[in-house]
RNA sequence: GCCCGUGUAAUCCAACGGCAGAGAUAAGCGACUUAAAAUCGCUCCAGUGCGGGUUCGAAUCCCGCCACGGGCACCA
């Protein structure tokens, strides 16, 4: 679709005039120009002061109340559009559940702590804390504008003593119950954050989620909660996650990574360790048991605490110098696909569990230190890393497993790494697949050599962060105690102000000066619970009561962003189940129904010799983009909405210009809310058109010589076929909205293109319906409306007499008589192809429609003459005659 | 390499296994107008990424590919 530059001024030329013309207009008669601006401000005033967005008392039964919750923004002080698109989804659920009579809880709060808030505040030099309460000032302003159904009396901020009291009270639970804890380990160090970070906060390509530098590996002690011990609770129960996406399940699935398996112990032999010790072992774990009498060699990773002990005189240069050469490797370099694997000889050898074998130790960069037990037994005939290692090292290659179902055995020259029949194992052989594993694993355990064992790729959450603006860790350090934390009844332990020194308090325990904690923790840590606080915002002895938040959690609908799949999704149903574990709450996951939006993109241009974006309004002919600079023809790209992409486009030019509800409108219908929505001017202004379209609709009606009344449940009697045409419409649209909004998939776009059908077969034929037919359908056609369009609706509701507010109407139930027509179409078709159509009664038997369908002329001339030998009747659908 | 999603008209998107089109955008034509805008009406445009299969009937289900997007990945 391409716009010249001349179009586009025709059309801003064209828009400006209109909207002048429009102000002049409205202020002789505003009653007849559709005017947002005026009119919106005005609705949201009066909502605010009849309190239709207060939450109610909640209803004893679960059922009846339903919390609609957005993602709470970090506030960066501008409203974007991906923003947009997240609160008004959710005020569309929110808003129709209320409708249909349910206590909805829908508030809003601030994920204020962070990295961002402190670096710009750093770069203004001003106080993060100023800084964040400016801008949360701004985006209230901002997101009011929206008229979002929002109860702002439950407005929670995460960076509020009030509100991190509680978070930190949290962590003391989380540390009593030995679930939060300080170690020393290898920690992601982000060099331009100055920080650590947890694993979910690095992606694949081994960058800080938010700095986008390479993290460095650190040896740090550290704060980290023992997420793993829900590791196999917080895979199991994703099953039971029907309303969430599948995608989402499966990127958590992935994450937490299962293995499972068996830890082998070999032992060492005599000469690596002192005849005075015990017997040393070393461990190993793998997914492939099965394959253990293909073992000719170990390998540990380089940092693996046995290296010492198994490193024989001759070997200790070489062994000293490979270390060295793979610490100083980066993460990235040492993890890149297809690298070649390179390890040294120990020198030091152990004993095959079974077969009583010497077998080499050797260490490679391939094992990593901290999954599974560090190390690994080498069967190069069946893992395909081991058998390169073996190749490159001519170490032995010893056949276990045969193809099975066939005599033919696998290429020599790559490892087998199926499942298979065991030969050369033994008493093994023979055995097949899964039933070999578990026959090895008993016989370790048997022997006590080895355990059937699962693992996690899951590692515990680090939850320190060396950052001022964040909640602050309620510990100190005693130089006698050690780490005490500090009571609850001392809490908060308020932030600093900014550059203050932090002073000494006394040790809880013995009463000496004692430092506290500086560092901060996780900002993900006050999201894994704030939804838990919105139930309960003025409860000042707990972070909410128990029975108060079963009243409204889990939360019917989330939704957000996809991006949190892993990170604050997964970190908040590790809350849960530690909060459940703990008798905290009744429930042990958070979110019922997740939606994940999709992101807002526009156009953008890009040089592809410079690789510089240029902005849309530098490109003249959209058709044929070029580079006002060097003349260079531009590729065309739709991409998320960002400042140095140039294509963002501000929600307050667009609400200033056509008013919240046609935002609304068109982000809702533009696209599925999953899917990635495609910005386009021309189609804001598609919304615009069809909102004034329900505008005039409603001038008319309310013209009308026969005064209309607002009303869901007029007196029908018997009505002419027109009338009956306009109630088929009305309850055709109530059917497919009501399904479109509560199905396991939520669809505005089709919603609103019933409203758009309903809208033009009203502008049509509402002259001929009576006035309980005209009053009934305006009344049907706002009320479905109000969560879409809520200004709108409400504007209409009350010029047209309409009583009270139209948000505190009855969501409608279609009436299924309205839908019965004196006729249906049923498709004919001959050999499974369309021949005719037939128009008969809804509640014909098939007998009738056979005959009918045998008569027909389209069947005379298709079926030439022969007798069918098989007719389908789908009821009320079609009949297929086939010969 | 493994896993998930998507692919329909110029564009965005619809279609419980049953007439490919609900809705919109763009384009074109017409009505209204002195004219333009707005408005209203009409028209144009795909056989559903490719190849098989199941079925009376497939965009939809199955198998094998391709493209794009995303997640995991030397994880033993």
């Amino acid at each position: 679709m391409a716009w010249s530059r001349a179009q586009f001024l025709v059309r801003g030329l064209a828009f400006l005039k209109q909207t002048e013309r429009m102000t002049r207009f409205d202020k002789q008669s505003s009653e007849n120009r559709y005017n947002p601006s005026e009119l919106e401000p005005e609705w949201q005033k009066r909502w605010e002061q009849l309190g239709l967005n207060r939450t109610p008392e909640p209803s004893a039964k679960r059922s009846e109340n339903f919390f609609a919750l957005s993602m709470f923004p970090y506030p960066s002080g501008n409203l974007h559009m991906g923003h947009v698109r997240n609160y008004v989804i959710t005020d569309v659920i929110a808003r129709q559940q209320r409708l249909k009579g349910k206590k909805v809880l829908h508030p809003m709060g601030w994920d204020a702590f962070g990295l961002p808030a402190e670096n710009a505040a750093n770069e203004r030099g001003v106080d993060p804390a100023d800084w964040t309460i400016q801008n949360i000032e701004q985006m209230r302003v901002q997101l009011k504008k929206l008229g979002l159904s929002i109860d702002w009396e439950r407005e929670i901020s995460t960076c509020n003593p009030s509100f991190y009291k509680w978070t930190q009270w949290l962590f003391l639970q989380f540390f009593a119950a030995g679930l939060a804890y300080q170690k020393e380990a290898n920690v992601n160090w982000d060099p331009i954050d100055k920080t650590v970070l947890a694993n979910e906060q690095v992606n694949s390509e081994g960058r800080s989620w938010r700095s986008g530098a390479l993290v460095e590996k650190r040896k740090l002690k550290q704060w980290f909660l023992r997420i793993t011990d829900f590791a196999d609770d917080l895979l199991t129960d994703l099953d039971g996650l029907n309303g969430w996406p599948e995608r989402v399940c499966t990127m958590q699935a992935n994450w937490i990574g299962r293995s499972r398996g068996a830890q082998f112990s070999f032992k060492l032999e005599q000469a690596e360790r002192d005849l005075n010790e015990p017997d040393l072992n070393l461990d190993v774990f793998t997914t492939r048991p099965d394959t253990i009498y293909g073992v000719t060699y170990v390998v540990l990773a380089p940092e693996h605490p046995l290296v010492a002990k198994l490193t024989t005189k001759q070997q200790q240069e070489s062994v000293k110098s490979f270390q060295e050469e793979v610490a100083a490797k980066s993460e990235l370099e040492r993890m890149a696909e297809d690298q070649d694997k390179n390890g040294v000889a120990l020198g030091g050898t152990v004993i095959h569990p079974l077969t009583g074998k010497i077998i080499p130790v050797w260490i490679a960069d391939y094992v990593l230190p901290d999954y599974g037990t560090g190390a690994v037994m080498g069967v190069p005939a069946h893992d395909k890393r081991d058998y390169s290692f073996a190749k490159k090292y001519n170490l032995a290659i010893q056949n276990v497993i045969l193809k099975a179902g066939n005599d033919a055995n696998h290429d020599p020259n790559q490892a087998f790494t199926e499942l298979g029949i065991l030969e050369n194992s033994e008493n093994f052989n023979g055995l097949e697949g899964e039933q070999a594993k578990q026959a090895i694993i008993s016989k370790a355990e048997e022997e006590g050599f080895g355990i059937g064992k699962t693992t996690y790729r899951l590692r515990d959450w680090l939850i320190s962060r060396q950052r001022y603006w964040g909640c602050p860790i309620p510990v100190v350090h005693c130089n006698i105690c050690g780490v005490v934390p500090v009571p609850v009844e001392k809490l908060p332990v308020k932030l600093p102000k900014r550059g203050e020194p932090v002073a000494s308090i006394p040790c809880p325990t013995c009463g000496r000066d004692a430092k506290p904690e500086t560092d901060t923790m996780d900002t993900f840590m006050c999201s894994s619970w704030y939804y838990l606080r919105y139930t309960d915002t003025e409860n000042q002895d707990l972070p909410f009561a128990k029975q108060t938040a079963s009243k409204w959690l889990p939360v019917d609908q989330y939704v957000g962003g996809v991006e949190h799949a892993i990170l604050h999704l997964l970190y908040s149903r590790f809350f849960t189940k530690a909060l459940a574990k703990k008798d905290l709450i009744s429930f042990n996951e958070p979110f019922k129904h997740l939606l994940t939006q999709g992101m807002v993109q526009a156009i953008t241009f890009r040089n592809p010799k410079t690789e510089k974006y240029i902005a849309p309004t530098e490109v003249l002919d959209i058709s044929n983009p070029l580079d006002p600079g060097d003349g260079t023809l531009l590729d065309v790209y739709y991409e998320k909405m960002s400042k140095s992409k140039y294509n963002g486009v501000d929600p307050g030019v667009v609400i200033d210009k056509y008013g919240a509800d046609t935002a609304r409108m068109f982000i809702l219908f533009k696209a599925p809310p999953e899917k990635d929505l495609e910005w386009d001017d021309a189609d804001v202004e598609g919304q615009f058109r069809f909102l004034q379209r329900i505008w005039r609709l409603c001038q008319s009606a309310k013209d009308r010589n026969s005064r209309i009344q607002l009303n869901l449940n007029n007196a029908f009697g018997e009505l002419n076929a027109k009338n009956k045409d306009i109630r088929r419409a009305v309850h055709t649209a109530i059917k497919a909205i009501s399904e479109d909004l509560s199905g396991e998939e939520l669809q505005f776009n089709t919603a609103i293109s019933e409203l758009m059908k309903l809208c033009n077969t009203l502008t049509t034929h509402l002259e001929e319906a009576n006035e309980n037919v005209a009053g009934e359908a305006i009344a049907a056609l706002l009320i479905l409306l109000a969560p879409f369009a809520p200004h709108l609706a409400d504007e209409l509701w009350m010029q047209l007499g309409g009583v009270d507010s139209v948000h505190q109407q009855k969501w409608p139930i279609e009436d299924e008589k309205a839908l019965i027509t004196d006729t249906i179409t049923i498709i004919l078709q001959i050999n499974g192809k369309v021949r005719d159509n037939l128009h008969v009664a809804p509640d014909i038997d098939a007998d009738t429609l056979k005959k009918l369908a045998l008569e027909s002329d389209a069947s005379k001339k298709w079926l030439e003459g022969a007798e069918p030998k098989r007719i389908i009747v789908v009821p009320g659908k079609l009949i297929n005659l086939v010969s």
